[in-house]
DNA sequence: ACACTTTGTGCAATCGATTACAATAATATG
DNA sequence: CATATTATTGTAATCGATTGCACAAAGTGT
């Protein structure tokens, strides 16, 4: 069978060395140009493809990016490596995937196992509050390959992030609940030991407060991001003796849960109860009562973080760490819209 | 900075060969179990890693295996992909993620730079109706690494492909709506040079004439997957002089578009028209007017694959091509009940 | 015509790990 | 005690490409 063909091949029919070929290859100026010529048609003749392995071994650069997220099966992250796998392809690079499913211990297994893949850097959405105090983690900034953080970061000095303005967000979606009339307005938030949701809280605590509303402790609730821990959530809530006429959610998916429980309970969206959920999820907008929310654009975010990296690639001596903050966009639709 | 130790380092250390520490650190029966013990003690004290690059250069495998789709923000591929990887990394592989966008160009490119990768496999869903007429493609058999087709196959002797019935699928669907009592039902295709495409339609006309029922070709569009086309689909279905009871679409994504047609010229769902899409996207469970799809559980199609693959590597010399046809299950909501 | 700079290639080491083969030390056998 | 075995470890080549240094041929200057 066609056993692949070196440089080595090259120089044996030309009689030349390896080294004159590789040099020619790489459009070396010292070679002449006849030499390059030859070496050139003769490597297409043989139809000669470089073995990126061994020229990543040596250059000690593999090409090679890491990406780790929560898992990818949700829209938001889909997107987000859609937008850093399309920058980083015009580059060289390629885009390897690893899920934790918030895991801890899968999250530091991840990183060892592609720091020996030995890529050439790790873009990553944190599962674990405490990364920094992590074995694996100290590997990558001993290896001093670039380590970015994007959507759920942790604020690290040296570290760059990109990230929307949580904080913004929250107010905004509280702000819009205001002005449609709200006036006990619920936050479903997941773990705010993340600075993310401790974020969009904080915007929603000064949202409330900016507008002389008191602050209630009954009405925020922790819950986990999907459609029964939403549910359950707008249970608890329209139990209370003075439920909420409001929601803001930090996940699209808990607010879906609590709009199907309070239209199970025949309370009306939104007259009686506004819903504003998070991320922009597609299916809020399908549904015949679309949910507004809070979108992060993420292939935006993806784009932008292979942008980075890229240009902490290129200026590794002079690196200054980034801390690009998006500008999130408040999608008002019927789940909100009063008028 | 800590630069990272090499087996050549521990062997200074202890005053052995480097090959003596490689064999210690692979567990080879031929070392003492003292030496073992120190070695591997040693490599532990000095953070000893493993450098997979060098690994996969001399023995010719980088664990590292290629996935082509054409994009990755759907919920179907991504669920590919999630079982994909998590398959794959119980056996120590890493996955490398690429997308075509449904171009012929960026798919030849794709599988260039993965097999320049040195991936020691490739499995993907077809863009290109024509790729075995392709160079890239012949590269890969040349090279005699997996190539396996998942969704979107093409039949090709010694390949083996992940797919779902797609015959029994189209049948199925188009049996339910017979049962429901329709008797005029559209089928809105996409393109039926794609195997997949073909198949749900031979299923759909298999029905028809199983049912005695006339096939119209008027019934039958073809559309891109997405909102806009379901849209336009329905607006020159509705036009006709006899419209349809029924439409069976390949997409998710056109079955809503249709619906939102359909909805807005004041026509009833589902009296007066049922609608089946495909793909079981999430959306489709979400809507108050739940709409009946047909589940390809992607997330087993992707383990399936993974699995396949794992077998291709182990057996490589006894290598059997496989056909892995899973069975789709057709679920039924609101869209397409009329009791 | 001699000394000196250019220009173009070759030599050989290197990246880090693996492995066939050789060699030595340790133990067993008669 | 000499030889045959076995158990361990070392030597050196290899995977494929890159690159500092050396060196020969050709060109320039006086």
């Amino acid at each position: 069978m066609t056993k692949k063909t070196t440089i080595y091949d090259i120089a044996k029919k030309l009689n030349i060395t390896a080294a004159t070929v590789s040099r020619a290859l790489n459009n070396n100026p010292k070679i002449s140009k006849s030499t390059k010529e030859i070496v050139l048609r003769t490597a297409a003749e043989m139809n000669y493809e470089q073995n990126k392995l061994a020229q990543a071994l040596k250059n000690g650069k593999s090409f090679n990016v890491g990406v780790i997220i929560s898992r990818i099966d949700s829209n938001f992250f889909a997107s987000i490596i859609r937008g850093i796998e399309e920058e980083l392809f015009n580059h060289g690079y390629h885009v390897i995937i690893c899920q934790t499913n918030n895991n801890e211990n899968m999250e530091a297994e991840n990183i060892n196992t592609l720091l020996n893949a030995q890529v050439d850097g790790i873009l990553m959405s944190i599962s674990n509050i405490d990364i920094d105090k992590n074995d694996a983690f100290k590997r990558i900034l001993n290896k001093k390959i670039p380590l970015l953080f994007f959507d759920r970061k942790k604020s690290i000095p040296g570290i760059s992030s990109i990230t929307i303005d949580d904080f913004s967000a929250g107010y905004k979606a509280t702000q819009h609940l205001i002005d449609e009339g709200c006036k006990r307005i619920s936050h479903l938030t997941v773990d705010r030991n993340f600075e993310i949701f401790r974020d969009r809280f904080l915007g929603y605590q000064k949202a409330l407060s900016d507008n002389n509303i008191l602050f209630d402790e009954s009405l925020v609730i922790e819950t986990k991001s999907n459609i029964e821990a939403g549910k359950d959530a707008a249970k608890k809530l329209l139990k209370l003796k003075n439920p909420p006429d409001a929601i803001f959610s930090s996940s699209d998916f808990s607010a879906l849960g609590a709009i199907q429980e309070i239209k199970a309970q025949g309370i009306r969206i939104p007259q009686d109860i506004c819903v504003v959920g998070f991320s922009n999820e597609p299916f809020t907008k399908f549904m015949e009562l679309s949910i507004s929310s809070i979108d992060q654009s993420p292939i935006e975010m993806g784009k932008t973080t292979a942008r980075v990296f890229i240009e902490q690639v290129k200026n590794k001596e002079k690196y200054i760490e980034q801390k690009v903050v998006l500008d999130p966009t408040l999608i008002v639709r019927k789940s909100s819209s009063r008028k």
